[in-house]
DNA sequence: AAGCTCATCAACCGCAGCCGT
DNA sequence: GACGGCTGCGGTTGATGAGCT
């Protein structure tokens, strides 16, 4: 036995609504206050379901809502809300009056998160320096762009595999035309790591990472803000990343730090339990770019709105 | 000018939580 | 505690228009 619709949808009106539909609405609200909508559309003379009038009503018709773009602060604001809440959207809504979590969880969708979609490129070791105050203000640019579709399909490359933890290496059998796709895309993207699994595998070793492919969740998004917020990129510093040894090495006192800082071994945690890289902090240095992990807490599986930011070698970009 | 791609926004869908019975 | 109805939330989709080729 199926689940119950919300609403006989049979014979009810859907899609856009008309000024006419609004004016029915509002006057109806206007008497009679808001709720009960599962009885309001007929009560009011719709042929809406209860829903479709509740969010007519709470997204476009309210009267306090704000009008017009988002401004830098609530850009701002929206920023650190999504830092605190996650994409607890209705809750990042309440801390901005006359917004709507439609309206930011659009915003941040269309505008906000693509600013960390694209970052900066190091195959080529080139030196190109990347200006991070033109990824602020993209709104008119076309070409080259991820869009939220492109970026979700290559995502789906990118799932954690199992008996990996977070900085699992990327699939060896990815075919050459993921491959390419991927290379054609942006060189980070955030992905939900909702359906992924992070497990308890804490020996990873350089072997099992496929350098140049890493992947950092849930604060490196929040670090990545350093970024955005700070001056030029030079690409060529940061390439120093892409150096293999340099990497490997990394990587390995990063598993030596992780198993430091962890004191139990995996042996003796619960099932339950899972190891999580969940901190990248950034530091720029004079001439050198420094990175560095640390591994907090466990149980980070049970977390519901981690995000992943990874990045990939981008010969195309910028 | 036509066709394509993409950004944006409004609306829909399914799920989970709350509450009353 | 179980159940069902209602509501709110977050993810997703679809329509539309603008920009690009």
């Amino acid at each position: 036995m199926g689940r119950s619709p919300c609403c006989e949808k049979v014979g009810l009106k859907r899609g856009r609504w008309t000024a006419e539909e609004d004016e029915i609405l509002i006057k109806y609200i206007q008497s009679n206050g808001e709720g009960s909508w599962k009885s309001l559309p007929k009560n009011a003379g719709l042929l809406r379901c209860g829903k479709s009038c509740r969010l007519r009503w709470i997204n476009y018709l309210r009267g306090d809502l704000k009008r017009g773009n988002i401004t830098d602060e609530e850009d701002e604001m929206i920023v650190m809300l999504h830092k605190a809440f996650g994409n607890r959207w209705s809750m990042i809504a309440s801390h901005l009056p006359g917004r709507t979590d439609n309206e930011i969880k659009n915003h941040w969708n269309s505008r906000l998160s693509r600013q960390t979609y694209r970052f900066f490129s190091n195959k080529n070791k080139t030196k190109t320096s990347l200006d991070i105050a033109t990824l602020v203000d993209q709104k008119k640019r076309r070409g080259g762009r991820v869009s939220r579709n492109v970026a979700k399909k290559y995502n789906q490359n990118t799932r954690f595999s199992k008996n990996t933890m977070s900085t699992t290496k990327r699939s060896t059998t990815m075919d050459k035309q993921d491959d390419q796709n991927m290379s054609d895309c942006s060189n980070i993207v955030i992905k939900d790591t909702k359906e992924s699994q992070v497990h308890d595998n804490i020996n990873v070793t350089c072997e099992e990472l496929e350098l140049n492919w890493l992947e950092f969740q849930d604060d490196g998004l929040l670090d990545m803000d350093g970024f955005l917020q700070g001056e030029a990129i030079d690409s060529n510093v940061v390439s120093s990343m892409n150096d293999d040894d340099e990497i490997e090495q990394w990587l390995a006192e990063i598993e030596v730090e992780n198993i430091k800082k962890n004191e139990r071994s995996v042996d003796e945690k619960e099932d339950h339990e899972r190891l999580s890289l969940n901190s990248l902090e950034v530091c720029y240095n004079e001439s050198k770019w420094d990175m560095e992990f640390s591994f907090t807490g466990f149980d980070m599986c049970d977390e519901e709105d981690n995000m992943l930011v990874s990045l990939w070698e981008d010969s195309n970009y910028p």
